[in-house]
DNA sequence: TAACCTTTTGCAACAAAGTTGCAAAGACTA
DNA sequence: TAGTCTTTGCAACTTTGTTGCAAAAGGTTA
């Protein structure tokens, strides 16, 4: 675990920081998205609020977390799969958000359908976010 | 125009005051999305930011705009159609944010494409936001 | 249209979220 | 382990969003 932290981090030609190897763990542990709130919970308010921003920021750049975003007026953080590379996210999956327990998920199998856009219009980017009851909640 | 928005505010029994009527106009007119910002820029800060807050907040109320999410995190606010009812939305349409000028739009014809969920999950909502190039900036 | 009641607005005072500059502390290199 | 460059924490600030309350405006009735 803590291998594979550092792996990710050298690999984005970033130094290896407390902070760093704190937050990266919190995404990987969590599984889901969290909002810059969450990360600040979660680490305990060990590091200054400035430096979760830009850990985050830093993150998003080079690719390591992508953000989700949301009706909840929230934007989300989740990591990304191997293949985002910096300043180039391929991450067209969809987002599902449980209105129950709120757990956000990448569900990274399921891939965004094509869609007919009118003439002149061209797509880069697709993002899809499916508000529901995840399997844990329904009943 | 004035009586269209006045029909607007009494078919959702809203009495029709003037910042009512002004921010209504602005929509109508902008044709495309608007942040809280723009909306408070537009009304060259003629009412008071708590105003265009709580007026935006009953138009949602009242379907007569609803929410976008964007990774800009910025949520924007846009007229819906005829057939949005007072807590029930239906929005079920693409929405074009481009990256160029800005302009996001509602492709109202564009409906979301049915997706195959895991066992288990249950969708309510889906949300479709496509970032690109549109047909006014393309070359 | 005047008097009434209800709703809406603006103000003030907050709370929360996000940004910037700079000195001190920490990470990497040789 | 000494030196350099990057990262962190602090302070101060801007922006965004919320709440309570008195004054103003809207709607209704006579």
């Amino acid at each position: 675990m803590e291998d594979q932290i550092i792996k990710i981090l050298r690999k984005s030609q970033l130094s290896v920081t407390e902070s760093r190897r704190n937050i990266l763990e919190i995404f990987i542990q969590a599984g889901s998205a969290l909002a810059h709130h969450d990360v600040e919970e979660k680490t305990s308010e060990r590091f200054d609020r400035v430096t979760v921003y830009r850990t985050l920021q830093v993150f998003m750049e080079k690719g390591i977390i992508h953000t989700i975003p949301t009706t909840e007026n929230a934007v989300l953080y989740a990591l990304c799969k191997d293949d985002c590379e910096e300043g180039h996210h391929h991450d067209n999956h969809i987002h599902f958000v449980c209105e129950d327990c709120g757990a956000t998920t990448c569900m990274d199998d399921i891939h965004i359908p094509e869609i007919k856009l009118p003439l002149g219009y061209n797509a880069l980017q697709i993002n899809m976010v499916v508000n529901g009851i995840c399997v844990k909640c329904k009943k």
